[in-house]
DNA sequence: TATTGTTATACTCTATAACTATA
DNA sequence: TATAGTTATAGAGTATAACAATA
């Protein structure tokens, strides 16, 4: 049913093609901040896994690792509260670098928390990770001179600082 | 077990905290492009879902309105490109614009395809979206001059526009 | 009572394979 | 054969509520 149309199309392409979708006009899309965060969003953490693909890391566990490295003995919650992640969806996460020996939990003083270690293992892991890492942030940034890639990051944190209390 | 360690603790606070997370030393997860992203990326879409709760509009349906809106007639596959949705997925998203009566398809010359109008509601509510809009990416970007707000968006999208053909 | 970690659950987003109807 | 749309399914990511152990 319906075959009245097909003559209405035809009209594409009157406006110039975004520089990131081609086949279709985005409209103000190409305009917004929240939509150019959205596809670079994408392809970096495309790149990212494929990065890390060697050592079965992702995003977050690269998070996680680098959080509890740089801060021996962190409680979980602190963890949480530093990557954003809610502390129901983080214990599947760290038993996961925990079945891995790439962190350990140890009881702490409060019985009731959990102080993270990085293994011999997971310290060892790090590093090289980190210098994989590099390796992505560079090839991302490629398009960006130095001083561009420092400002790009801080107007993100400008963004990201934003709290929005009133909504 | 494991009562000896909560000594080897109270190290913290080291380095200069993070602008974006309180709490804890977020290594050099701060320097990199991708994680600014994925906080700013939280940030802004948060905000997009609270601005337009009351009309029931996420992301995702706001791209799709608004490229069929620019690109009447449309083919699924099209928006699909366009957005960066997988065909599949774009199925049910666009079965509940449907019956929300905010956008048609009406069958095509080549009986394969569907073309996508905005319907008379869809036009009419795609301009109060548009509005709505606007305030949220004034709000967003508060932080930034209209200057940076444009070089930020430029620098997403040269970072967007790299392919890694070779990862 | 409040907090930490945990379990269970649900919803969204993303990704792949396979089916159908058309070409 | 190939293409457009669809269905089914699975995996992440994210969110909330409720519980046990501990403070």
């Amino acid at each position: 049913m319906d075959n009245k149309k097909a003559k209405l199309r035809r009209r594409r392409h009157r406006r110039a093609r975004s520089t990131v979708s081609p086949g279709a006009d985005l409209g103000h899309l190409r305009d917004l901040v929240g939509y150019a965060i959205r596809r670079a969003q994408i392809v970096v953490f495309r790149h990212f896994r494929k990065s890390f693909a060697a050592h079965k890391i992702r995003p977050i566990q690269y998070g996680v690792l680098t959080v509890v490295g740089a801060n021996p003995g962190l409680k979980q919650s602190e963890v949480c509260t530093a990557l954003g992640i809610k502390r129901a969806n983080f214990v599947g996460i760290l038993n996961e670098l925990e079945r891995r020996r790439l962190i350990e939990r140890r009881s702490a003083k409060d019985q009731r928390v959990n102080a993270l270690y990085l293994t011999r293992a997971g310290k060892s892991l790090i590093e090289r990770l980190r210098q994989i890492n590099k390796a992505h942030e560079r090839e991302v940034a490629a398009g960006l001179t130095s001083n561009e890639r420092v400002r790009l990051i801080k107007m993100l944190n400008r963004i990201s600082k934003a709290t929005y209390a009133d909504l």
